[in-house]
Parts: C-alpha cells; sequence; structure tokens
RNA sequence: GGUCCGUUCGUCUAGGGGUUAGGACACGUCCCUUUCACGGAUGAAACACGGGUUCGAUUCCCGUACGGACUACCA
C-alpha cells in the first residue's frame, strides 16, 4: 500500500471518548504500516460548545497511549493552522466558489422559522427537509429575486449557505469495510455549509480540510455513513477526487443496545475515557482508563481488538505488532459490545510482563526495594491493577483482626493448636537465618519430629498469622513479615483462638 | 416516520457451499499447590427467522424480524 495520509479530526466539546480513541488508533496503525503521516486536527467549529481543556486532554490521552501525530495540533507541519476556528477565512473562500458556479446559494430563514416548519410537518406525521422539493417555497437566493437577494445581504440579514443538491441522482462510493454504499439524492437535504456566524459546518470544513491536507484516507466512525455522500457531493461540486472511505462500527453498551455512553460507564464502574476529566463547570469527575490503573499496552491491545482482529489466533500485540498485522479489510462490520472483563484479562496480561522493578519502585514505594519487590513478586499474579498493590501493601503488614471463621472451626483441633505452639516454641531457635527457605524446612522438621500432617496445620497457620483463609506464599510472606512479627502474630492467635 | 448500516456461543470473534463450526474472555469440572491466585487440561455454550438457488446452505440471493446510526446554522 502506498504511504496514506489519514487524520484523527475530533472536536473539543469535552473528554476523548473510547471509541474515538479506537479511531485515532487505527488510522494512526495505517499511517505507521504505510510510511504515511498521521495528522490531528481540531474541529472547533462550534464556538458554543467550546470546551476549554478538551484540546489539551485530546493531546495528553494521545501520547499516553503513545500514538502520537506526525503532523497537527500540537507538532505543526506543512498546512497550519490545524485548528478550524484558524482556518475560518479559508472556508469562506470555498464557499464563494460553490456560490460563482451555482452548486450553493444563499439562505435567510432564520432558525426558528425552519424550527416551526419542521413542527407542522412533525405533526403532520412527515418530516421536513430542506431539498428540491421545498427550497422553491423558502426564503433563499433561488428562491428569491436577484434583487431582493441584493437587498438581504446588503441590509446585513443572517444568512447560510446551503449546498444546492441535485434532485435526481444516485451517489455510490466504496467503503473500505462496508463495501458500495448507494444512495439517492433526494434524500439527502441542502445542508448547510456555512452559518449565519461566518463559521463552516462540519462537512464544509471537513471536505475543504481533507482536501487541502491531501487526506488520502478517511477513517471515522460510523455515525458519518449517512454523511459520507453529503461528502461525496460536495467533493464532486469542488471537482476534487474523493478519498476512501471507511467507517468503522461503533463501540456499544456493555448491557442492552446502543452506543456506549458516559451514563453507562458510571452505572458499569467502568471508564469511558482514557484520562480522567474534571467538567470545568460542573466539576465532575469522569473515570479515566489511566486512573483506573489500565496499563496504555493494554488498553490499546484491548481497544485494537474491538472491531478488528487479524485473522489468526494470536491475542497479545504491541503497538509495532498491530503496525503489521493490521488491515482496513479485517475490520468487521457489526458493532462491537464493550466488554470490561475482557479490558482487565488484557491488563493482566501486561501487568504480568511488567520488569517488577519498576512496579515496585512506582506503585510500593514506600517499601524498602527488596522489600517492595518481594511483595510485589508475591502479589503480581493475583491483581489486574497495579494501584491496587498499595493497599495490598498496607494490609499485609498491619496485624490480623479477625480471624476466617470457617477455617478455624473446620481446621482448629488439639494436634493442629499443638502444631501451632510448637512452631512458636521450637521455630525461633531452628531458623537462624530467617528467609523463607528456612522457614519451610523449619517448619517441615518440627512437624515431622510431632508426627503432625502438614496438610492438617498449613490452613490454620496461614489464619493465624494473617487473619485469611487464603494468600499468596505463607514461607514468603512469613520471611517478609520478619521473625518477630511472626511469633506476634502466633501468640496473638493462640490467645484469641476459641480454646 | 424516512434514509443508511448491521445480525456466528452470554461477550469479542475465526471460518465459509459439504467442517466434530475454531479461538479468547467469562462460567463449570479436574490437575498443579500449604490455601487462594497464576498456569495446564477439560466441559457446557452460537450460525435470528422464512423463502429461493443448489445434489447440498450457516456460507450466495430475496424477504421478514430484530438491533443500531443518522435525520440541527453539533461534530
Amino acid at each position: 500500500m502506498n504511504p496514506v495520509r489519514v487524520r484523527f479530526a475530533p472536536s473539543p466539546t469535552g473528554p476523548l471518548h473510547i471509541g474515538g480513541v479506537r479511531t485515532a488508533l487505527y488510522n494512526y496503525l495505517l499511517a505507521k504500516q504505510t510510511g504515511g503521516k498521521f495528522l490531528l486536527r481540531i474541529e472547533d467549529t462550534d464556538q458554543t460548545r467550546f470546551v476549554p481543556g478538551a484540546e489539551q486532554y485530546i493531546l495528553e490521552s494521545l501520547n499516553w497511549l503513545g500514538i502520537n501525530p506526525d503532523e497537527g495540533v500540537g507538532v505543526g507541519g506543512p498546512h497550519e493552522p490545524y485548528r478550524q476556528s484558524e482556518r475560518k477565512h479559508l472556508y469562506k473562500e470555498y464557499a464563494d466558489q460553490l456560490l460563482k458556479s451555482g452548486k450553493a446559494y444563499y439562505a435567510f430563514d432564520t432558525a426558528e422559522e425552519l424550527d416551526a416548519i419542521r413542527k407542522t410537518y412533525e405533526s403532520k406525521g412527515g418530516a421536513f427537509q430542506y431539498n428540491a422539493a421545498t427550497r422553491g417555497k423558502l426564503k433563499n437566493s433561488l428562491s428569491l429575486s436577484e434583487e431582493e437577494t441584493k437587498a438581504l445581504l446588503a441590509s446585513n440579514s443572517p444568512y447560510v449557505i446551503r449546498l444546492k443538491v441535485p434532485a435526481k441522482g444516485e451517489i455510490r462510493f466504496q467503503d473500505s469495510i462496508r463495501d458500495w454504499v448507494h444512495v439517492h439524492t433526494s434524500s439527502i437535504d441542502d445542508k448547510v455549509l456555512m452559518k449565519s456566524d461566518g463559521m463552516p459546518t462540519y462537512h464544509l470544513a471537513n471536505v475543504v480540510d481533507d482536501h487541502i491536507m491531501e487526506i488520502t484516507h478517511v477513517i471515522r466512525g460510523e455515525e458519518w455513513l449517512p454523511s459520507a455522500p453529503l461528502h461525496i457531493l460536495l467533493y464532486q461540486a469542488f471537482g476534487w477526487t474523493p478519498p476512501t472511505f471507511a467507517h468503522l462500527p461503533l463501540l456499544l453498551k456493555p448491557e442492552g443496545n446502543g452506543k456506549l455512553s458516559k451514563r453507562d460507564a458510571d452505572l458499569g464502574g467502568f471508564p469511558v475515557f482514557p484520562l480522567e476529566w474534571t467538567d470545568p463547570v460542573t466539576g465532575q469527575k469522569a473515570k479515566g482508563f489511566r486512573e483506573e490503573g489500565y496499563l496504555p499496552e493494554a488498553t490499546i491491545n484491548f481497544l485494537a481488538f474491538l472491531g478488528w482482529n487479524p485473522g489468526t489466533e494470536q491475542e497479545l500485540f504491541s503497538l509495532e505488532e498491530l503496525v503489521t498485522a493490521f488491515s482496513l479489510e479485517r475490520i468487521n462490520k457489526a458493532g462491537a459490545k464493550f466488554d470490561v472483563q475482557k479490558a482487565k484479562w488484557f491488563n493482566e496480561q501486561y501487568l504480568r510482563n511488567q520488569p517488577i522493578e519498576s512496579i515496585a519502585k512506582q506503585y510500593v514505594e514506600h517499601l524498602e526495594t527488596s522489600k517492595a519487590e518481594a511483595f510485589v513478586g508475591l502479589y503480581l499474579d493475583r491483581i489486574t491493577f497495579p494501584n491496587e498493590l498499595k493497599t495490598l501493601a498496607v494490609e499485609f503488614f498491619e496485624m490480623p483482626v479477625t480471624y476466617d471463621e470457617q477455617v478455624v472451626t473446620n481446621k482448629l483441633n488439639e494436634e493442629s493448636r499443638r502444631a501451632l505452639e510448637l512452631i512458636c516454641d521450637k521455630l525461633p531457635d531452628s531458623v537462624s537465618n530467617w528467609n523463607a527457605e528456612s522457614i519451610k524446612e523449619g517448619i517441615h522438621q518440627i512437624l515431622e519430629e510431632s508426627g503432625i500432617k502438614m496438610g492438617k496445620v498449613m490452613q490454620l497457620l496461614r489464619v493465624a498469622l494473617s487473619g485469611n483463609g487464603a494468600g499468596p506464599d505463607l514461607m514468603i510472606s512469613m520471611e517478609l513479615w520478619g521473625k518477630d512479627s511472626v511469633f506476634q502474630r502466633l501468640k496473638l492467635a493462640l490467645d484469641k483462638f476459641p480454646k
């Protein structure tokens, strides 16, 4: 495949949705695979929806995941600026071009007027379309005389520029994921290209920029599929060759149906945003994958597999491996439900491959290094998120307060009690070098001498020392607790256990 | 309502005119083990429905049902 130029073009209206992150990822993968360029363009043409901090959030999210743009906001490039609000003047020129060639026209209907018309249509059970059938009856440069139009423009009446969609014809294009898609122009309405505030709409800005920025492949969410024919029409109106389109399947909520939303995340207790986000107005916080404890590699791998697979049985892919394995053709058509369990599983896989030293340094920094590393080694394959380690470490070094009752009732008897007492009496002297290996030997020896079977006491010993009926390797645990603490624990248990 | 898109185990998916319909997550059982977890083994579990086409359809075609997206001077 030739080097592609692809773009991720989010709108800075809030935190980046995880579905958007997947879109960015797929764009990045194709760019890297073909030796092409991945651009980041900020689509901030709606001034009413601007949210401070959102752009920075987008940059930081991509950076966290390691899918950095080659060109665009934050990095610059040959087509600066990459923020659409800063390219405002440009769109007007192109709109004028369409106006001149008769492909577009002025419309003076106010938003209120159109709303009213829509309501009447709805009350009759129909749907209003601003198109070839209705435009003659509305207030625009097609229905008005030239003088009237000029007068309106001269009087500074607010207006929009609309695309004059042909009454008849079929638009067809070949989507990389869905193959041929056909739509009749009659079902497309005369979309607004320039808003009355002088800003372009998404449709115009997107087509103009993709053309100027030499975008070869538009990879975006399925929600754009219905407007793709309109975009094709725009390319045709300008006389440009449209890029290749690929419309990605949606990310669905885990329960029931529908697009994955923030609401689902709150309900399900999992994030839908890459990073934690604090709403600048309400101050409300939304969870992020990063803060929850997901590793960037795991997040990437999980996301890549939501709607795509390599066709082999390999499931674990580094970003580099994804770059080589990825292909648009292997993307699924149907939406994918977001599965937290699978996300966790991916995280566990990556977590276990992390070097113990760095995890220890990052998450249990309050412990002395060798202790911290031993502790991490003890718990690494029992956790999903590294940030669980901190609490675990605190609990681990605390004296038990309660004891697993079931184990005590089942395992505590004369014999096992005697075993605990023997260990308490003899272990300190028999183990000179307090480490897991010698502790194990010592206990074995004591039990053997007294003719008591290991299986009869080990779980009780665990409960006596930790309070829990289950947990990590006891001998290593004992080593970490230290001799003094172990005997303190034992005495406490012998005292508290029912006689 | 209209337009468009989709439908293989509970979930993510492989496959594709003749297969024991494969894998992964989750779940059950067993093994390992001082317990739990990890790991290993194993089990249960799917082609939405109805018509065609065909010697044969889960696979191709057409309908139906169901689901979804879009339907703004939002992106």
